[in-house]
DNA sequence: TTTTATAATTGGTACGTTCCAATTGTAAAA
DNA sequence: TTTTACAATTGGAACGTACCAATTATAAAA
C-alpha cells in the first residue's frame, strides 16, 4: 500500500517550509507547482489545501499562495490539532506515556447512546473500562472507555491497563487514527475532586467522543474526565466551508 | 456573487441530517446523490468532506457514509465548528446575532503574549476591549479583545459595540477568515461569576487565539471566557496528514 | 506624471472520466 | 447448511479540461 501522491507532495512542501525553502514566503504557483512534481494541478491543489487547513500556509486569489509567517516565528504555539488524538498519544509527546491505573473492568449492555455511536443492536455488550491516568505519579484524568466485546472477544484484564489501540495494532493489525470529539468543561463531582485532587470549586474539561479504526469501524466510546489544568486543545478554523 | 454549489449542497444534506432527514444515519452513495442533486460526483465529494470535516458525518470505503450519532445529540448553543469564526456568526443559529455591550475600551502596551502573536515589537500599543456578549438578554461571555492601534488607527468606542470584523471589513476591505485556537477550562472568579451568573464552583470555559485577516496578518488576539454551558466544541481529528 | 484601460497571472469551481480498494451481496460448490 | 468464489456496490485517488474571479502587471491615454 504505497501512499498517496497528495500526502507525499504536502510532506515535501511542508518540510521546505520548515527548512527556509521559500525566502520570501511566497510558494510557487500551482501550475507550475505540478509540473516539478509531476502531478496534476488537482493533486497540487489538494496537497496545499492540507496545509492551508493546518494553517501553515494561506492563499489568496490572483496574488499566490504563502506561509504564514506566524508559524515560522513561533511553532510552540501551533502545535496544531494533529497532535489531540488518543490521551496517551498526545502526553507521549512531552516525553513518557502517562501510567493508567485500572479502576473498574466489566462488561455491559450497551447504552442506546453506546448503540448508536458504536453500531450496535439492542442486547450487544460492550467493556466498560474505568481508568484513571497520571503523568509522573500525578492523576490527572478519569476515562470511561466503552469497546464492544464482538470487536476484541479476548480482552483481559492485562491489556486495558495499557493503550487499547496499542493491542489494536498488535492483534487486530488496524491502526486507530480518526477520532470525533465533543469539548466541554463542568464543575467537577466529588469523586473526581478525591481522584483528581481538585477543589471543590474547580471542574473538570471532558473530551467526549468515538475512536474510529483506520477502516472506519467505530473502536471505542469515550468519556474522558480532565484536570482542568490539562484540558488544552488546539485548533485552526478557517472559514468558507473548506 | 452566487454562493458555490458544494456549499449548496453541503448546506443542504446539513440541515436534511439536522431535520432527520436519513433515518438510519445512513447517506445515499455519492453517485446517486450526484444525480440527484444534478452536480458532478467531485462536487458531492466536496460537500460531504466539508462535513466529514466538521464531525457530522462519517465515511467508510464499500460501505457508505453515516452521520455522526454524538452530533445530533450534542446539538448545542454553540456550534464553533470550522464553518463559524467570530462570535457574532457562531451563535447567530437562531436567526438573530448576540446583543454585545461594552464594558471596556482603552489602549494599552502589548505584553510579550501579544506581542508574538500579532507580530508587535516592545513598546507597541494595542486596544484592549472588554465587552460582555448576550443571547436573548443573556450573558454568556466575557471577550477580552486585543488589536493592534496602528492596524486600525481609527477605532471608536462606537464602533466596538458591533462586531469587529465587520468594522474591519467596511473600513479596510479585508476579511477575517482564520483563527488559530486553544480550547481551555478554568474556575471561574468573582467578577464572572456576577456578569455570567455562575455559582462559584460552576466554571468558565475559554477559547483563546488570534484572528487572521484574509492577508495573513493577525488582527486580534482574543481572550473569550464563558459559561461552560455555552463551551462545546466539535472537532474531528485524525493523523497521518489529513 | 498620473490615470485609466487592458492583458497576464494566479487561485477557485466544476465536470467527467479512469482506475483502484474495501466492503457487501449473491450464487455456486462442498 | 456452510463455505467459497465471484460480482456488484461504494468510497478514494488522480487526471485533465474548461471556465471564472481576484489580483497584479503592463501599456496606453490624459
Amino acid at each position: 500500500m504505497t501512499e498517496a501522491k497528495y500526502v507525499t507532495v504536502q510532506a515535501d512542501i511542508k518540510s521546505k517550509i520548515y527548512q527556509g525553502g521559500y525566502p520570501d514566503l511566497k510558494l510557487p504557483d500551482e501550475r507550475s507547482m505540478a509540473e516539478n512534481y509531476g502531478v496534476s494541478r488537482s493533486s497540487i491543489k489538494r496537497a496545499l489545501n492540507v496545509l492551508v487547513q493546518q494553517g501553515i500556509i494561506f492563499k489568496k486569489r490572483g496574488s499566490g499562495t504563502f506561509v504564514n509567517p506566524l508559524y515560522l516565528k513561533n511553532q510552540a504555539i501551533f502545535q496544531h490539532e494533529g497532535s489531540n488524538l488518543g490521551v496517551s498519544d498526545s502526553f507521549r509527546i512531552d516525553g513518557q506515556a502517562p501510567a493508567i491505573e485500572l479502576l473498574d473492568f466489566r462488561v455491559i449492555q450497551a447504552t442506546p447512546e453506546q448503540q448508536s455511536a458504536l453500531f450496535l443492536n439492542d442486547g450487544d455488550f460492550v467493556y466498560e473500562i474505568k481508568r484513571l491516568r497520571k503523568l509522573n505519579g500525578v492523576p490527572f484524568m478519569i476515562e470511561y472507555g466503552y469497546v464492544p466485546i464482538a470487536l476484541l472477544p479476548g480482552l483481559k484484564k492485562g491489556d486495558v491497563t495499557q493503550s487499547i489501540y496499542g493491542y489494536v495494532e498488535k492483534e487486530k493489525h488496524k491502526k486507530v487514527t480518526r477520532s470525533f470529539m465533543t469539548i466541554m468543561a463542568a464543575p467537577s463531582n466529588e469523586e473526581e475532586q478525591t481522584l483528581l485532587k481538585l477543589k471543590p470549586t474547580e471542574p473538570v474539561g471532558i473530551m467526549e467522543g468515538i475512536f474510529f479504526m483506520d477502516d472506519g469501524t467505530p473502536l471505542e466510546y469515550s468519556n474522558m474526565r480532565l484536570h482542568y489544568e490539562y484540558l488544552r486543545y488546539n485548533a485552526f478554523v478557517s472559514l468558507g466551508s473548506e
